[in-house]
DNA sequence: TGCTAATCGAGACGGTACGTCTAGTCTTTTT
DNA sequence: AAAAAGACTAGACGTACCGTCTCGATTAGCA
């Protein structure tokens, strides 16, 4: 993550100064994970950062946008192609509550979230950055789909979204410690349903 | 909902005047409305309301509290028995979501959860309500279970996150006018499964 | 002058708190003989007097207004009458320059000027000040003449605003150390004029 | 005057491009003009000169030097020698404050006179001045002595500032548009002052 | 003719202050 | 005892300037 400003950065001239910028990222993350949601303010990560406020205002217009690249910053692990969708989708859930459990990443989207419902702006980033990671997660059933192991109607974007918010909620309910049992046992619902079968 | 504060109203002695709390939860839900999450202060209640803050914060700890009543007075639709889980989830999700859309419930539930993110005692609240409404609509799967519908083994609180997530994400992300067909969609995943039948 | 602000003042009801004016007053009056004019400025009144800003801002629409009130704090010697237009100009100048010297009062009138040049409400408000100011002094000339010693029509105002000026330039150009020498012949050039009798 | 600055100026190399100063100092006297002293600031002079602002600070070390070279460009109408002090003080307090009125260089120097109560350097180079002028119009005085109009023991330079101070106050109070005749009663009263005659 | 050195416009940098808004607490007065 | 009213400290908001810095370009004068 990196520490907090060392020395007096200076301008590198007439363009942005990357340690700048790196170091109010860091100072972004730090804040929000020390302070919360409730005490990241602007003040509080130029303070944290040793920069100016114009200057984080110069190249994020708002708090939320800052909040983006910190999470844009914390690459997610990929999610391997076990063959099976089961075990995709379960693979999936459990690394991304895992990501967000165990990094800083987990208060940086919902806080994102929260911030996205005061700021129509922000609500739009975040759907479009919501449709690619659906449209990313949705080809794990389209791989099922090729592998004759899914209906050939079902609409992956759909699916995705199903799944994707059995996250979002325990994101934002504090229950990001959710084992794998019940996590299969949601992934199975949607995958072979609850209806009794005769 | 009622108007602003008409009159100044006056206290009616040693005891919480009514007329108050009416006047601040009914000023509450019209800043939510025409000023947003970002523009819901306790000064614009107060100001709105025509109450001093003083009043607001003896009855309401804080602006989550507040939020809750407001969402609590708007009462929701009661989903009747279809007699088929299908039907029984498909009007339960329409409702809920045309609730949302169609009353200021909407707004108030989306800043309720955003103020969750930085309150811990109300995410801690809100847990506890949405545990509640879990097992209300939990019942609906057992109900299916009793008549045989749903597998002996199913989890009716899972399914119920399950679909309320779906709610959530899509009242947290303004698409809250999904149609019929893709709610439909959506719970057949649930109760059938993608999987493809041989 | 008082203290700095010792312990956390609290409001004192719905009305405004003398302890916070006098604390502000105070402040400032501490930080413009401290820091000059330059380093005069709300957030380090507001910090020195340990009060927001918002209640400076609350009582004193600007910075002016607030130098104003200090300046008014700081009151005059009377200037007695000597029965002796001479006399009675010559002390009210050196009282006036010993007054601006020996007190914060000369940097807070210093500042006042330099404010009017930038702003006009307190360039209009500088004025009135001053004709109330000149005519209190045109009636040690007032007196003179009904003694017989100034001419009858001899303008009492126009008379003061020589004088004043002559204070104020000195004051404007850190030269109130004028000796009293000077002083007189400044004001007997004024009474008695330059002109070679014959 | 000049107008904003035409095309991009560029560098003539190693030394001081007179263009880039001109445009500077055009850009300072308009921006003074068109918004007053408060709206004066070295962005904004740099903004309509067109020029970087270190190049302003190369040449100018601080607004006030740069406001006193603007001020010494708008060169002053002489004061032709009438014969007669009281004509010769008379014309030159009317070529003065007309002068300040007529052209920008009241507001330039009432904003000098501003800029000298918060920063001493500048005080300095502001007394330094005063004196070389009150020497100029002191020799308007030692003219009338030479012709035997002025008693021999008079102070011209105390005179000259009972006279500059006179028009000092009334261009930092507004008041340029003093009428000749309290003018010529002002000058009539250092003259021949107001004491009756017996 | 090619190199050096100073100057130019440009604009980013860390800061400070601006004037406004809200938070949450407090006290007096009125009912 | 509780309501209305509004003041209080505290601190964040987003903007404007400050004075300094580095850049890349430009050009005169020296080599």
């Amino acid at each position: 993550m990196g520490d907090d400003a060392d020395q007096a950065r200076k301008s590198i001239g007439a363009r942005r100064n990357p340690d700048s910028a790196d170091a109010i990222l860091d100072a972004a993350e730090a804040v929000l994970v020390e302070a919360g949601y409730s005490g990241f303010s602007i003040e509080a990560v130029a303070r944290r950062a040793r920069a100016g406020k114009p200057t984080i205002y110069r190249w994020w217009p708002s708090k939320a946008a800052l909040l983006f690249d910190v999470y844009q910053r914390l690459k997610r692990v990929e999610n391997p192609d076990t063959g099976n969708l089961e075990d995709d989708l379960v693979g999936f859930l459990k690394n991304l509550l895992s990501h967000w459990r165990e990094t800083s990443s987990g208060s940086v989207f919902r806080s994102l979230i929260a911030e996205a419902q005061s700021d129509a702006t922000v609500a739009a980033v975040l759907v479009e950055y919501t449709k690619g990671r659906h449209a990313h997660t949705g080809r794990m059933i389209e791989r099922a789909k090729a592998r004759g192991e899914v209906a050939a109607d079902v609409d992956p974007m759909l699916v995705a979204d199903l799944v994707a918010s059995f996250a979002w909620t325990h994101l934002l309910t504090n229950r990001l410690d959710e084992d794998e049992t019940t996590i299969r046992k949601a992934v199975r619902y949607v995958i072979q349903g609850i209806a009794h079968k005769r």
